[in-house]
DNA sequence: GTGAAAGCGCTAACAT
DNA sequence: ATGTTAGCGCTTTCAC
């Protein structure tokens, strides 16, 4: 079934057929029904393919997710598809391992799908303009922005919270509440990626309360998953070190830290408060309940979308937006014993 | 960067390029490797869509998501974008709300895209012959078959664990510790769906032990979410109806109910045994953790691909695998005090 | 082993 | 308002 079948069953030519199916207004409006028509009861359905080659691109935006494991991202994945479906595009969607290179998969895609644009969620936030030469559609990085690297601010588009303000936030609360001796949680402190920058923003609140940072306090666990978490934490906990909080980079991490100092024999928050960055809608229903700062998924999932729609509508070259973390008071965190 | 280019650059004409790139064997190794190079330093990549128009079928897989607020989902989506990516082709991914058509969305993502095969996620199991007339790609459904409907088993494939079997094991083990007055935990109980089957196998289980269902301890969420699980566990703790343990259909109802019954002052599994089905890893990092009876959920997106290749290769027409449950010791249950 | 040319289904000039 | 036609980039006969 092509337009050709339609345009015989209808008696009118191809283009007429097109300008129906393209909402052209230079269509008489009888002709236009009886195509319509012709259109359902025959269940013909345009072949993008065809489309994308006249056209010379499709209707396709690709969203590039790497270091699958984090479940933060599921949420924005969500959110991301919905919008995309809602303005009429397909989103093509392609996960990588943390140590993939997502500009060189985002390339890739780029020219195989003939994308109109690109999301990434998650990467690494030292690109230079050179590396990013293959890249020539419109794109965002959504939770992530280019911090560590030399990326002209107004080649490309991001959503992202601040993240080491967010973990000064974090820190000062245990801070606030006598904390002194607080360990961190983290999935490396060098990756120039979101883990060191919340890192430095445990260093930076530590050293403002005048409080040294103590490297035996930091417990790197590599990922971002339950299990990585559990496993620093246990060792953390085993070293032997003293520490009455935890500052997790991340809920998942957080709620697996509970566990192990659970398992540990230690009770949240009464011998160590815990607290994090995401706000996971899980963390509010475990025990203890989280305490946290919330990222607004959904909003950056939806401003995502739609900085990346203008940009592709020409509509603005560029824009970066910082949204606002939300503290979540939960019950894992009190003063020290 | 056309094909055309290539070939003007390496001096042959353009179906000795299409050749090299589908890898014919008729072609001088010489001019193959000069084609190669060429290709390689000017980052040619070939336009998908001019192929697929050409092929009239492209290299599109189709992931229909319906309900996506189950987290059960995540991870096999990641599995079943990882085993798609590996094989070289490229999953099309569209999420629609629980109560949405997904035979609908996947006939019309068939004909746009000219999809190659489907995956339904999570969907209807009551399908007839007819209405999946406009579905003419192989397609297996994952976590759900259709044992409401009356489809020809031959006509499509499928990957399940037998949910009527685990609901009654995980009752079963309830029961066996004594429980008697066991609540029940659903979205539905009568939606032709997965938790409909779940119900039976609880209904069941109880049968045969000669309990008599007491409708007062079913609580219905309407959903799969965490949020519906606690407000559908809070009325059943207010209506005052006596139990001592709940059966959940989904693991993330039930770390929901757990929440719920320790707000309530009821803790778990000293004053109400919870147990569920789904196994997701985060239930492994909750406090108290859940028994709960696994899915295998990467096996279950590896062989969803798997049989999906299978079928469009024509190496078999169809195919339904059962996968076992396995029985995840948690501390969430006990016997009744 | 290689090239020329037809055509996949569609859109967008250009005619009428 | 509608029809005719030239490609979009590629694969695939069919010649040579």
């Amino acid at each position: 079934m092509t337009i050709k079948d339609i345009a015989r069953l209808c008696g009118v030519s191809v283009s007429t057929v097109s300008r129906v199916l393209n909402e052209r207004p230079d269509v008489s409006p009888a002709v236009r029904e009886a195509v319509l028509e012709t259109v359902r009861k025959s269940n013909y359905v345009p072949n993008n393919s065809a489309r994308s080659l006249v056209k010379t691109s499709s209707d396709a935006i690709g969203l590039v997710v790497r270091g699958v494991s984090n479940p933060f991202y599921s949420e924005i994945i969500k959110v991301i598809g919905r919008e995309i479906d809602a303005a009429g595009y397909t989103l093509v969607m392609q996960q990588i391992s943390a140590n993939a290179d997502e500009i060189e998969r985002g390339a890739i895609m780029e020219r195989e799908k003939k994308l109109r644009g690109l999301i990434f969620l998650g990467g690494r936030w030292d690109y230079s303009p050179e590396e990013l030469g293959l890249i020539t559609v419109p794109f965002v990085c959504c939770s992530y922005n280019n911090s560590f690297g030399s990326l002209d601010r107004e080649s490309y588009s991001s959503v992202t919270i601040e993240d080491e303000l967010a973990a000064e936030r974090a820190v000062n609360e245990l801070l606030r509440l006598g904390h002194k001796r607080i360990a961190c949680l983290v999935a490396e402190t060098d990756d120039r990626s979101i883990s060191e920058l919340r890192y430095r923003g445990y260093l930076k609140a530590l050293r403002e309360h005048g409080v040294e940072p103590d490297g035996a306090l930091v417990a790197r666990s590599g990922s971002f998953s339950m299990e990585d978490g559990y496993r620093a934490t246990m060792e953390l906990v085993e070293s032997g070190s003293d520490f009455s909080a935890i500052f997790s980079i991340s809920d998942a991490m957080a709620i697996a830290a509970i566990k192990a100092l659970d398992d540990c024999g230690r009770s949240v928050p009464r011998d160590c408060s815990v607290i994090a960055i995401d706000g996971l809608s899980l963390s509010e229903y475990t025990r203890p309940t989280l305490t946290t700062l919330c990222q607004p998924m959904a909003r950056m999932g939806e401003e995502s979308v739609k900085i990346l729609l203008d940009v592709m509508n020409g509509w603005t070259k560029s824009r970066h937006i910082v949204v606002e973390t939300q503290f979540r008071a939960g019950a894992s965190i009190a003063p020290p014993a």
